[in-house]
DNA sequence: TGATTATTGTTATATTTTTCACAAAACAAG
DNA sequence: CTTGTTTTGTGAAAAATATAACAATAATCA
């Protein structure tokens, strides 16, 4: 239920309301979370509409109830556990990222080919491939962060796909192949950058 | 000109034909393209008639040629200059993320808050927020990547378009206040991720 | 209490994006 | 040289997404 760009509007409500709620407020108006994250207001409502999420007219919306009901449509009551596949650089800046406590997330473990990588100090357990299948059965884990290099990233894939891993943040530059019931989101950081380069090119 | 989806796809399109160009291909399908992409061959051909691209009747499209309509779409001829603001663990990784060099892109420089952070060491110097005039003007930078905190996200924006900044990939999750001309490129991969455990929650 | 105002909830409209369908062109084979 | 095949290029249709408009309702105030 719910459409793709709603979900992640949600999600962004989310991120949103838990920054409003840190900072005291206890009702929003369509207007204000719209403004907070970048949302008309009018879509702002259309999209708590479509989820059965009701405020009160002229009184805005209860944040508490805002928050409880998206956690529900989330199933964020308890914690959900994240592997992460890759240890480099942008593997590790992902598993030493403090945010995911306050979105009831935690990563569990790392997984890399290179033995080098086992010995290391990071702040989670970091084990070679061959665990996988263990750990992702352990933590009852469905989502994985994938940051190996472009030429690993299908193998990697393959060996996730095999175990049972459901959802897929590929930070890799390639198209992975999987089955249609496995999710991936792809996000290219490379793209996003040069994007920005056409734009500021096309302006100047 | 162009979409805005549309802009992000040519980049996926030139991101691929590097690819298969290292592969050897010379010549290629709408068809081939959209499978190494992700899109349809339908779109593709769209995309590339929509920018005046022509391919041949029959013979698909030469790869040379599509890259080079590309690079001068993109303004690629020339490396451009790209600075990254926050050398915590995501501005380390994003600074020494060796693909930017097929891409034409050059990291530059790092910036932090920190005292500590300069004279760590780092694949880039790094210097405090007070050079970032100097640094954008000397390397006519007009992107920068933003991975700073949540909340000293606004205070470094606020300072990279006063320098003229034009395009910002920001990596924290909050919307950021900037002028119209500026393009802010937001990447939440917290909200990835959330969407990806819900796709999965809703599966289960 | 009645009028006024602020805000939601929803229907209608507009825009953007993608898919479909097929004619036009180029090449190959007989 | 005619017929068949492949692939581009594009106009029309469909689907997805966002905006606009406004009625319904609750609070406030005179």
């Amino acid at each position: 239920m719910g459409t793709f760009a709603q979900t992640k509007r949600l999600l962004r409500y989310r991120m949103g309301l838990i920054r409003l709620k840190k900072m005291g407020l206890e009702k929003v108006f369509s207007y204000t979370l719209g403004k907070e994250t970048g949302v008309t207001a009018e879509l702002v409502r259309k999209d708590f509409s479509a989820f059965g999420i009701k405020g009160h007219r002229r009184g805005g919306y209860d944040v508490d109830h805002l928050l409880s009901s998206l956690e529900r449509i989330f199933g964020k009551e308890r914690v959900q556990n994240v592997i992460v596949v890759g240890m480099g650089n942008m593997g590790k800046a992902i598993s030493m990222y403090k945010g995911f406590r306050d979105h009831k997330m935690n990563i569990v473990a790392g997984f890399d080919i290179d033995p080098a990588k086992l010995n290391k100090k990071f702040q989670i357990p970091v084990y070679p491939m061959e665990n996988m299948g263990e750990v992702i059965e352990a933590f009852n884990v469905s989502v994985a962060v994938l940051t190996v290099p472009e030429v690993a990233a299908q193998e990697a894939v393959d060996n996730l796909v095999s175990h049972g891993i459901q959802g897929i943040l590929n930070l890799a530059p390639v198209l992975l192949k999987t089955p249609d019931y496995v999710l991936v989101n792809n996000v290219n950081l490379m793209v996003e950058l040069e994007r920005l380069m056409y734009h500021s090119g096309v302006l100047k």
